[in-house]
DNA sequence: ACACACATGTAATTGGTTACATGATTTC
DNA sequence: GAAATCATGTAACCAATTACATGTGTGT
């Protein structure tokens, strides 16, 4: 039962729109979800073929066009059925792994640049990923406000901004804590009686 | 040179502390990195042994004492140098993998009591990661506050503090948005022209 | 004619989890 | 002596990325 999310990701897309190829399903995922999901050909062209034996979608050649060397793809009530079963069981969280803030911890084996320039580099990313969800959002809004996901894309795309916002800030205040230092106990200073593991799964 | 950074989460944390055993390992990064980095046992011991052959680490079942069936491991001056070296350069971003977001974001292709599940579960998994946080910090303040790493420990602390309050903000104005509702065209309203795609990677 | 975007696929590899198997030591 | 925790390891499996290979349609 528990086949690969892939197959999820691509019944939902086929579920908001029909008819789309393997190629213009890896560009909705990047456009819509990108911020928090992502797929590779090499998942997804597999995933179709699976996906089709299985009869949880079905081959569309059909409306728009042809013209080009393209498969599209539409979900059968099949699939739709398998969309909403798996929407409705509770989600997996995936195991936590962020490799810049493990570097951070980290921190004190080498010289307090080397943080500062992650500390940077992590906020240029943030700029530039804020800048994007914040471009998105009227473009979104006066292209898609009348389809009935719309409220579910705007959740999810608040979600982005606020958690982008709130590590933008983190990340002021943690450059000026790095522009200060001075560089020791033989008992696991991380390890110590009393603390208890942090809840992750 | 691309080996697995479950090799450089040992090295960092044998750098923090020596003689530790696999399985201590383990324990450490659960409860130092844990909110943002895990490592199974599979992962560890074969690593281990890898880190040993190219002598990156060393066997040092020493001071303390080896009256238990462990094997104790310490980093080397060549493994501090592989560990310095991994920190110095950019770190790399794993791609986003979000199912939550997920699952919310096709959350019209179904009821909405089922989104209302998850942002409620959602919800209480951020309250017991920010209570462990919270109830973290005190703990580490007393007992580690006198090491040279503990500034990028509260740094990483901080950083998981805010976005956890930022995320549970979010979860109350959604669960709002949650709490009303009514249920549309043929262009992809998913993939509108002008649309960039989300910066990722 | 060239370049770029569209389009589909496969193979190799990685990085990792999970389950299994086993056993020692400590604590009650 | 039973149970919990400490402790080490392997085998099977999996999801997924990357690189490779190939080809078509469109616009300049």
């Amino acid at each position: 039962m528990s086949r690969s999310r892939t197959a999820y990701v691509i019944l939902g897309v086929l579920a908001i729109h029909s008819n789309q190829s393997g190629y213009e399903i890896r560009r909705t995922v990047q456009y819509s979800v990108g911020y928090f999901w992502g797929e590779s050909y090499g998942q997804i062209y597999p995933t179709l073929k699976r996906l089709e034996a299985e009869s949880l979608i079905a081959k569309s050649n059909s409306t728009t066009a042809s013209r080009k060397r393209r498969q599209e793809y539409s979900i059968t009530p099949a699939g739709r059925a398998c969309l909403e079963a798996w929407l409705a069981v509770p989600y997996q969280e995936d195991p936590p792994r962020d490799e810049f803030l493990l570097k951070l911890f980290f921190g004190n084996e080498v010289s307090p640049s080397v943080s500062i320039a992650h500390v940077r580099r992590f906020q240029d990313k943030l700029r530039l990923m804020l800048a994007s969800l914040e471009q998105l959002e009227p473009l979104a809004r006066a292209n898609s406000a009348q389809y009935p996901g719309f409220p579910f894309w705007m959740l999810t795309l608040s979600f982005g901004k606020a958690q982008l916002r709130s590590a933008l800030e983190w990340s002021e205040s943690a450059m000026e804590v790095l522009s200060a230092d001075e560089p020791a106990t033989t008992s696991n200073p991380l390890l110590a009686d009393g603390i208890p593991a942090v809840q992750s799964a």
